[in-house]
DNA sequence: GATACAAGTGGGAAATAGTGGGAGATTTAG
DNA sequence: CTAAATCTCCCACTATTTCCCACTTGTATC
């Protein structure tokens, strides 16, 4: 399970070398597709067809104008990447666009894939949320999770 | 799977060079079809078989008119294309026009197709489609992402 | 405290991809 | 039948990408 939060740089050559700790368990192929609240998500090769099969499958017809919408944003946004020899992924600039990503970039482990997060907005999401914690908290066990 | 957005130029001779990224799985030969949303489609030759198939095959799940005029326009739109030596296409003209493509062109992967759009038309509708955030969210939440 | 190892960062050189242009072949018009 | 225009194929240039190597920093060990 991928779980922690890393800071570490985007160089000029858009390279982001993943934290060893990831490594094993995303594999050597991964996809980065965009994700919500302004992150990328970094999925594990294998992980991403799982969610592909998904979203083509159900009831995904490309003469629905809803679907296609869906589709062009997660198969257009997405990208085929190789990590290199010493654990770097390539960044195609569309996304390091769509993520405000340069310099610093937190690198966050959420359960199953990774998420790619320019340093500010995540620290700044992230206050806001522990803000929101005891509300939150409330509400989980509201509904019996804890 | 043909995945990731590029932006490539049309050139005098309406030429397009097709990201090296896809050669490989569209194959030597593809059809150049009009698509939806005012940009084109480009299958593989053997994908668009399939495609044709269940296109004829849909008759019945509308309007026979409709049906009918779709279509016509998806098959008498459509054009062979057989890609050259170092991996472009060429777009016809009234295919091109169709699209409002000229200078640069944004080359999207969508799953088992290529889309071809303007590129400014590309950013703007990639926009629209960012601001329904409620629905991707519940989108990717339904297919167990989140 | 020194040394060895691992992880992250940066940069250079070779290979590849994208673009543009020209010559010969083919078609169309006069 | 000739000339002009168009199309196709091929070559060449440039920019980018990819691969590899080296440096630095931090950590663990002796």
């Amino acid at each position: 399970m991928l779980i922690g939060e890393y800071i570490h740089a985007l160089d000029d050559k858009n390279r982001l070398s993943l934290p060893a700790k990831f490594r094993k368990e995303l594999g050597r192929k991964v996809v980065v597709a965009p994700g919500l609240d302004g992150c990328l998500f970094v999925f594990a090769d294998k992980e991403w067809k799982d969610i592909a099969d998904r979203l083509s499958g159900s009831e995904g017809s490309m003469l629905q104008s809803d679907n296609r919408g869906f589709n062009r944003r997660m198969f257009g946004g997405a990208a085929e990447a190789e990590i290199d020899s010493i654990g770097r992924v390539l960044i195609p600039e569309f996304l390091k666009n769509m993520a405000e990503l340069s310099g610093k970039v937190a690198v966050v482990g959420v359960k199953n894939r990774l998420e790619l997060w320019n340093e500010k907005a995540w620290h700044e999401y992230r206050d806001v949320v522990e803000k929101k914690a005891d509300t939150l908290a409330e509400r989980l066990g509201q509904i019996g999770v804890l």
